[in-house]
DNA sequence: CAAGCAATGTGATAACTGTCACACAGTCGT
DNA sequence: ACGACTGTGTGACAGTTATCACATTGCTTG
């Protein structure tokens, strides 16, 4: 795969995503090739921009043609490192950690979840969702390290977050997915995504107001 | 309240959930005034950056001083326009959906659950989080007109989600926080976020594997 | 095999967003 | 009361991202 360039949009990332859930959903069989304007029209992006998008990776398609649909999958899932299983960790088995627990796409979008973690006395020891374990919040370091989990997934209350993040930190984690509503601090080195349910909620709001005041 | 422009970065509203966040839980009487550059430190944003977001509505704070904390949080709830409660109501009471609804957050953040729905006559009829009735989806139009729900959360599988939000507009819902993993379509008068959890992951795998190419 | 067609790939351009430096206003100390 | 000081508000600038038009290339058909 090429890179031509490191300076690449986050958002043309999150487009390549998009591009690749409904990629995945399509069927092969009866749309064995697809143009940018189909794949505009679907994930509601113009087409020139899918063509630019693509562009900053390589050439993948055919000029008059279009793109190959199982191929385009492949190569946007080489792009994105989903094409292989990242060893996972969740911590924090409330409901929301539950959820994504059970949320097929994790396999499906290249994250293996290795073991969970929690702090309630009743839940560890317990497991949950095919068979994960869910262990004290105090063995994190030790067992992200033994294990060499990349990925740390946190879905904690806010006052937890940065005491978890710190320990994943500990123990060698390379990632952090943050759902708790703080953003939590961790050294340059570890890539860090805090996703904010509140402000997704905030900026409906803020549309929502906009709009009435005309 | 002074709106001085329409065109403000959607980047700006999501910095400003984020200060409003972090003031709320910021114990007001021992800082009863913060500067941008206190305020920046902790949410991880330049002073410079701060007062830019703050200048699109007004002036909200004293020079040579700060802001007044207090008075901040409430000038961009106002902003936000989570000074108030929006009817809202979440359709999919699963492991999401009930991590959802029982987010202290979401009173905090101006939003009042009315009521949930879901398709499994099992969860029809019971109650979740604070006395909240879970109704059959077929009765969303009725329920969303008679009680004049605003905002709809679609917390449902993938294959649900279109029809689920045709039935919210149907019942002349304003705004729609889907989190199902496809884009729905929907009206252009209708104001829509999509949350994608598996976009976030994806972005967190490619953060990773650039990381590893170097 | 050549001409027409269809859809890609991309350089140029426009729009948008963030950064910076500094003028300005309010406060505090003397 | 006045000058030094502190931190805001903002215009100018730089960097980034999206849009557009069209040249390009491969397929198809007569």
């Amino acid at each position: 795969m090429k890179t031509k360039d490191n300076k690449i949009p986050e958002a043309t990332i999150k487009r390549l995503s998009t591009y690749v859930n409904y990629l995945g959903r399509l069927g092969t069989d009866s749309n064995p090739v697809i143009s940018s304007e189909m794949l505009g029209e679907s994930c509601q992006v113009s087409p020139a921009q899918i063509r630019k998008d693509l562009s900053y990776f390589g050439e993948f398609g055919v000029r008059g043609v279009g793109y190959d649909t199982k191929k385009l999958e492949a190569e946007i899932k080489d792009i994105l490192g989903i094409n292989h299983s990242w060893p996972t960790t969740v911590v924090g088995v409330g409901k929301l950690g539950q959820a994504l627990l059970n949320f097929d796409f994790f396999c499906k979008h290249g994250f293996r979840i290795i073991v969970a973690f929690d702090s309630d006395p009743r839940k560890i020891g317990t497991k949950i969702a095919d068979d994960i374990a869910i262990l004290p919040t105090n063995d994190i370091e030790n067992i992200v390290t033994e294990k060499k989990i990349n990925i740390g997934i946190i879905t904690t209350p806010a006052d937890w977050a940065q005491d978890v993040a710190d320990k994943l930190v500990a123990g060698g984690i390379k990632g952090i997915l943050n759902f708790a509503p703080i953003k939590v601090k961790v050294p340059e080195s570890i890539t860090l995504r805090n996703v904010s349910i509140t402000s997704e909620l905030d900026n409906l709001a803020y549309l929502l107001t906009q709009k009435k005041r005309h």
